[in-house]
DNA sequence: GCCAACGTTGGC
DNA sequence: GCCAACGTTGGC
């Protein structure tokens, strides 16, 4: 099983619109980035666990946990009739559990320098929307909750 | 292939 | 609203 953190934009789609979702399930769509394209077609799998991230709003942070239940297929939103190939992937994600507290940005960076010194969001300059956690930095998030 | 201009992301 | 960081575009 491997573990990711996605960031979606709490006013176009945040956690509650996902527990509103029937089944609680909802594509995860409308990514443009490669690096995250590449990550969504060929490494996603069923079952792989993710955090639901809340950016760009006045509380960043994990706001919850998501099982993949659907691997990698064309996005819908972006299929573009000269390409026989699609360029653009989405996977289908359900709500696990949304936490009772969002583990905030802030609180994620105080631990920078220790148990999530390698997280990938908390690098300078990271704007990539998927990006992959170990184990070890998944249980240790967990646990701050 | 280089690089300036521009658009987007996302924290603050 | 501001700005840093980064990706993309397009002229050369």
């Amino acid at each position: 099983m491997k573990y990711w953190l996605m960031k979606s934009e709490p006013a176009a789609f945040g956690i509650d619109d996902l527990a509103a979702r029937p089944r609680r399930t909802a594509e995860w769509d409308g990514v443009r980035n490669f690096q995250a394209r590449n990550m969504l077609r060929d490494d996603f799998r069923k079952g792989d666990r993710a955090f639901f991230y809340h950016s760009g709003c006045a509380v960043p942070g994990i706001a919850g946990v998501v099982e993949v239940v659907r691997e990698g297929y064309p996005d819908d939103t972006a299929l573009d009739p000269k390409h026989a190939d699609p360029r653009w992937f989405a996977v289908d994600v359900r709500l696990l559990r949304k936490l009772e507290r969002v583990i905030t940005l802030q609180e994620l960076r105080s631990h920078a320098t220790g148990a999530l010194r390698d997280l990938a969001i908390l690098r300078r300059g990271n704007r990539l929307s998927i990006t992959p956690l170990s184990k070890k930095e998944w249980d240790f998030i967990l646990s701050l909750a």
